[in-house]
DNA sequence: TTTACATATGAACAGACGTTCATATGAGGA
DNA sequence: TCCTCATATGAACGTCTGTTCATATGTAAA
């Protein structure tokens, strides 16, 4: 039991299949990321946007009308989007139009919606 | 701007695209449990079991030692995850061991990790 | 049938999260 | 320049979520 982090006051029952599966435990900083990453998909307002997204190039009023909620939480979720790079944009003159990013996007959708 | 749900107090920019979309859009139950399903993945902890599980069948004990966390919080997650049909079980007297339920999983997993 | 151990679970608490409301920014048209 | 409209953003608030702590359940060994 020696080696293992004191938070941990647990009985080990296999020890070799702890130390090689420890071993190969990605990096800490990048299963936290996974985790942020997969976060993002994990919101009703967000999910919508992106499968509306998936489907066309939309300003902020178009999703708020598509999905029924206000133009502030949209903008809100956009932001999050935008931050991980889930999605981009371009201006013409005061419209803002939002478009998926790349193509990851629609695939880790796809497979959600197969798991559901 | 009509048919549209009074929530929504925009001027519809385009307003064939939003009726397009709108229409494409799954059931609104679809996407909730769409989001349910990515929130699962959407946490540090979870996200280290099911990494761990994807090297090995372990018991709870051992993904407690190789997560250095305490043996509650691990058992409180493998609730979510069986609830969520992402990992099985099976029991060898006081022992349980835990393994991943389909190949959905870990393709999900290996999705996020290329866009990590 | 006690004891020990693997796992599960409920209550409680702190922190994270998403929405709303009010307001700011920024660009085009009058 | 002033007004309007598309979008963004900050604060506040209620809710959800994950951990801890204490304890319950169930099984195997003594």
């Amino acid at each position: 039991m020696k080696n293992f982090p004191l938070v941990c006051r647990v009985t080990v029952v296999h020890e070799e299949a702890v130390l090689r599966v420890r071993d190969s435990m990605p990096q800490e900083a990048v299963l936290t990321d996974l985790a942020e990453f997969f976060k993002v998909f994990g919101d009703t307002t967000r999910v919508k946007i992106l499968q509306a997204l998936l489907q066309a190039e939309l300003c902020v009023c178009d999703m708020a009308a598509i999905l029924g909620a206000s133009q502030s939480a949209v903008s809100h979720q956009l932001k999050i989007l935008r931050l991980s790079n889930l999605v981009k944009f371009r201006k013409e003159g005061k419209v803002i139009y939002y478009s998926l990013s790349d193509s990851h996007v629609s695939d880790i959708l796809e497979r959600g919606f197969e798991h559901v």
